[in-house]
DNA sequence: TGACATGACTAATATCGTTAGTTAGAGTAA
DNA sequence: TTACTCTAACTAACGATATTAGTCATGTCA
């Protein structure tokens, strides 16, 4: 059995991704990322700070591809089109991408951990320039993105917890869910003018 | 060392619940709960059908005390009166029984825990006895409580989480997006007369 | 070629949950 | 009272997990 077995640190984030969207962030244990790559579970800590920082680098790597998401929703769309593009993409998301999508909490404080905090802004950003550019103030759309945040995380926590009860008509509930948020964000844009 | 303690159910659920709420759903460990009612961890096996089961039971004791804390906040208030008091009371037993709130997810289906599905349940059917009340359609108010419901779930969950960055204007930013919802629940009463 | 850093390993420990089997004590019935 | 029974505690043991410490082979680079 040959030393240096040659794992990279990408490879441990894509196990960890992979087993993490499958079965649940709970079952990414150091020991199957581990058994998926190979190796014993102590090797893992010669690439990562134990469990807390193999979790941390899946949070980075979610973030990234959520913004990338985000991005694509976007495209050349403005106002409520896009905000309705982002809540499908993000759903979307959710569905193929459990695992990462649980890994965004709980989240570091700002000065606590930088570089994932700022990962984990960024898609927020990108959702605070929509709102921006429709012509809210910027000390509304704080309040209305927080709305919009909670929305979908508390929706989509729920479908995948089974928070509903009857799975029936879920597709319709978040469609209604969502216009009924932006309806209210292009009043506030309309408030504004 | 005199053999039986006397441990009664609800002591196991009133300890449990009580590090649950202090410390996070997390730290309700079985080795926690029985060094806290002085007796050894397997014992506990002879009150509760080990973790799960004493999470199922934390679940229920949970979902009667928040039916307790909906009706109670309701009292004599109808429509968006009454919303706007269950919104704030669910907060409130987040803050104040966080882990009871954690307790609620994953939801168990209908028939695989009857039980802990109705007295989950319970809380959801005062709510929308209220949106029933307000003359929305059957067919739209199951939507619209799902909103309010994702509404308030992920708002609650990502302010216990840190969610949200920084932590000012979160009282505003909650009254906020309850407002944002009722506006839209009470346009769909409107609708429908 | 030889030193060194990398990245694998083994060994060992602590914390959980869980099961199996044991036993003391309290209540109950003859 | 005494014997029986059941409850609810216990000890012992195991498997999964994370974590730390210390070892060692291998590839690279001076």
């Amino acid at each position: 059995m040959g030393r240096k077995a040659g794992i990279t640190l990408e490879d441990v984030v894509e196990a960890a991704a992979s087993i993490a969207d499958r079965d649940g962030l709970e079952d990414a244990t150091l020991t199957a990322v581990a058994g998926e790559l190979g190796i014993k579970t102590p090797s893992l800590y010669n690439h990562v700070k134990g469990l807390s920082g193999m979790r941390r680098l899946l949070a980075i790597h979610g973030s990234q591809l959520l913004l990338k998401t985000f991005e694509e929703a976007i495209g050349d769309l403005e106002g409520a089109e896009a905000l309705r593009s982002i809540a499908h993409a993000d759903r979307q998301f959710a569905h193929d991408h459990r695992g990462l999508y649980d890994s965004f909490l709980p989240a570091p404080k700002p000065d606590e951990d930088t570089e994932l905090y700022e990962a984990m802004a960024e898609p927020v950003f990108l959702v605070a320039h929509v709102l921006l550019d429709m012509g809210i103030p910027r000390s509304e759309a704080i309040h209305l993105i927080r709305a919009l945040r909670a929305l979908l995380h508390g929706f989509l926590d729920l479908e995948a917890k089974e928070g509903f009860g009857m799975p029936i008509g879920i597709d319709a509930s978040f469609d209604a869910s969502v216009e009924l948020i932006i309806t209210g964000i292009e009043a506030a844009a309309a408030n504004s003018k």
